[in-house]
DNA sequence: AGTGTATCCTGCAGGC
DNA sequence: TGCCTGCAGGATACAC
């Protein structure tokens, strides 16, 4: 469910109230969401004091006074601050973790539990963070090295854009509306793309995170920020989700098609197919 | 190196 | 109403 913006529009709620709290314990409801058993998870947090609130990629990033915690928020993934904010969130229906702060909770409420929850060594997040890509938003993330990147692969666009060792924090919502922005088919090979296409995308993977994180992110169904509201960004899509429906540009119906396990939503006029 | 498939899990929408 | 299928914002592992 979250990409970048979301798992940004989180942060951004979290870290205000979060930073300078303390753990005083955490209660595990459903170990599945955790890589270690919960007895060395609840020690390894237990006590510990938040310093930071980030994000990476499509995580949330809890700099702890002795390592990390950090969130991946899988697909229905959430963080919900209790007795923190002027006014509770919604109370959550799945929760897989409860943690127990000196003052208020956070609670990580999973639907699916396809998140994951980690207290990791600094120098384990180290590594683990310089696997991921550059942030697409970050100023070092130039066209030049986009295109510089696409020319070492064939796979589809979409697909590329989705490994986040290429790029970090793009999901198959802004991957298929970057691509249309760029007017570049999902299944073009990556080092097909001509320069100005690559131009082209980099401004649409700008443009479309940007303008996602400034609506809060977008809600399909499940996303909620810190406060519980969905993110509005939905109506500004331009074919994700709606296939079927005219191109906001051409008037083409927009039409899905399903490679590398995921839907892919274009409009076969401003994105022609690939030659094959 | 790439692709298709399967897996984890729950919920919901649509067809009959 | 109930049952079935397919689908979902992620990530990974496998065989080919």
């Amino acid at each position: 469910m979250p990409e970048l913006p979301e798992a940004e529009t989180l942060v951004r709620g979290l870290r205000p109230v979060l930073t300078g709290r303390r753990i005083v314990q955490a209660r595990i409801h459903h170990a599945d969401v955790l890589r270690v058993p919960a007895r060395r998870f609840r020690d390894r947090v237990r006590q510990r004091r938040i310093t930071a609130v980030e994000r990476r990629a499509k995580n949330v990033v809890l700099r702890l006074d002795d390592g990390i915690l950090v969130v991946n928020l899988g697909m229905t993934g959430w963080l919900a601050p209790f007795g923190l904010r002027a006014e509770d969130p919604p109370r959550p229906t799945h929760p897989a973790v409860t943690f127990r702060l000196d003052r208020g909770r956070l609670v990580f409420d999973d639907v699916r539990r396809f998140g994951c929850v980690e207290a990791l060594d600094i120098d384990v997040w180290r590594d683990r963070d310089a696997a991921f890509g550059p942030e697409p938003l970050e100023e070092g993330f130039t066209w030049q090295v986009l295109a510089q990147r696409l020319t070492t692969s064939r796979s589809p666009i979409r697909s590329w854009l989705l490994d986040q060792r290429r790029v970090a924090g793009v999901g198959n919502i802004y991957a298929c509306e970057a691509c249309y922005r760029a007017g570049v088919h999902p299944r073009r090979p990556a080092r097909s793309l001509s320069e100005s296409e690559a131009r082209g995308l980099h401004a649409g993977i700008r443009d479309v995170l940007a303008g996602a994180v400034a609506a809060g992110g977008t809600t399909i169904r499940n996303y909620r920020d810190a406060g519980g509201d969905p993110g509005e960004f939905v109506r500004q899509l331009a074919v994700y989700g709606r296939e079927g429906e005219p191109c906001p540009r051409c008037k083409t119906d927009v039409e899905r098609v399903v490679f590398g396990n995921r839907s892919a939503f274009f409009c076969p006029r401003c994105q022609p197919e690939p030659d094959s």
